[in-house]
DNA sequence: ATTATCTATAGATCTATAGATAATGC
DNA sequence: ATTATCTATAGATCTATAGATAATGC
């Protein structure tokens, strides 16, 4: 709920802005999303963030740890829906391997474009390969494991060496996270028939 | 040449190491390379370029005016040579267009794999997107529309419209690029096999 | 009393310039 | 004299902490 309205506890902000209705912490989300996604990490300032979120620099201090835990926070929260219906996909043996794997492509495609800035885009960061990262690493190498296990559940992919399987799986992974940079490059074009697109695209490469 | 041996004009280096044979510009243009493929460009300062190009942080300015003209150096130098080769298949009209577009990919695959850090990774960062390099982005577009007109003149494209093309110049060319995430992820894959079968894969996204 | 914020700032950078220095060239 | 480098540093940050302040809660 948060301040659901007007009077809250604690020293009045010095700026104020219409309420966002958001909680001060999810508000330094969005605002370091759109500045991570948009300048970079290492290029954003604590202090811009803050000040987006409509606070002073120091106040962040508040809610966060620093820069690194919003980073760590987007990333997870960027791949755990795709990671939820990687395991839905996998566990529902009733359907064939290449419907699924069409459906696990299209859906990563729409989450990945989802919402109003390019949260996607954060995957391509360079600081992100960094071991502070671990936990994001791990979720994103489960949901790659997902790919491959439905890949090598396909006709085609069922008849591959462990060598093939592993450059298909690469080649697929490596398009559907390359959509971030698509859609970057025109982010009007309407999301769901791109999905479509780029899973039929995925399907072919992955040889079904 | 450059200093092809001993004596040089000029006050020693502080530190020195055994000669690496390249001229300080180019020597400076290495280790950015290296270091903002890995690090990232805004966390990457200018005394650690000097220092990793052999001399100290205020020498650099010697060479070059910042940080940036680095960048912007060495983006250029990443497209330049995909753009030769567009051009000659562009040219050359006696091949199938199909062909052409293959060993376009096939190229494009191995000079962004080419070279000991990942020089293609450069396109990746957020900083690139910057006004400031918008010479980058013309060849770059230039390209683009090389693989465009590639695939408008094979079989399967000439029987698009224009969205439709639109659509799949950007899923090759996400591929192509998005190729850099997957070299990254695993440097160690035999470099021409790999290209092959990513232009293999671009032909069949293009309908080819 | 508790809380959310603020202002102020110490300490740690980082960039780019100024001016000194140590080679070779003539 | 010319050149390539060096050392030193001013000025501009940026992060994270310390301590003050202005609300509500009881």
């Amino acid at each position: 709920m948060g301040s659901s309205s007007g009077r809250r506890v604690g020293r009045p902000r010095a700026a104020q802005r219409p309420d966002s209705g958001l909680e001060p912490r999810a508000e330094l989300l969005a605002a370091a999303a759109e500045l991570f996604t948009t300048r970079g990490y290492a290029a954003t300032t604590t202090r811009v963030v803050a000040e987006r979120a409509g606070m002073r620099q120091a106040s962040m201090y508040h809610y966060v740890s620093g820069k690194e835990e919003l980073l760590a926070q987007l990333l997870e929260s960027t791949v755990t829906p795709s990671l939820v219906c990687a395991r839905e996909l996998l566990a529902d043996d009733t359907r064939p391997a290449e419907g699924r794997l069409w459906e696990l492509c299209r859906t990563d495609v729409e989450l990945l474009c989802a919402g109003p800035h390019n949260l996607g885009g954060l995957y391509l960061l360079p600081e992100v390969r960094t071991e502070r990262f671990a936990g994001f690493h791990a979720v994103r190498a489960e949901l790659k494991d997902g790919y491959r296990q439905l890949i090598a559940a396909t006709a085609a992919g069922g008849a591959l060496a462990k060598s093939g399987l592993d450059l298909r799986t690469d080649l697929v992974f490596g398009l559907i996270e390359g959509v971030i940079l698509v859609h970057r490059s025109d982010p009007e074009r309407p999301v769901s028939e791109f999905a479509r697109a780029t899973a039929d695209a995925a399907l072919r490469i992955a040889g079904a």
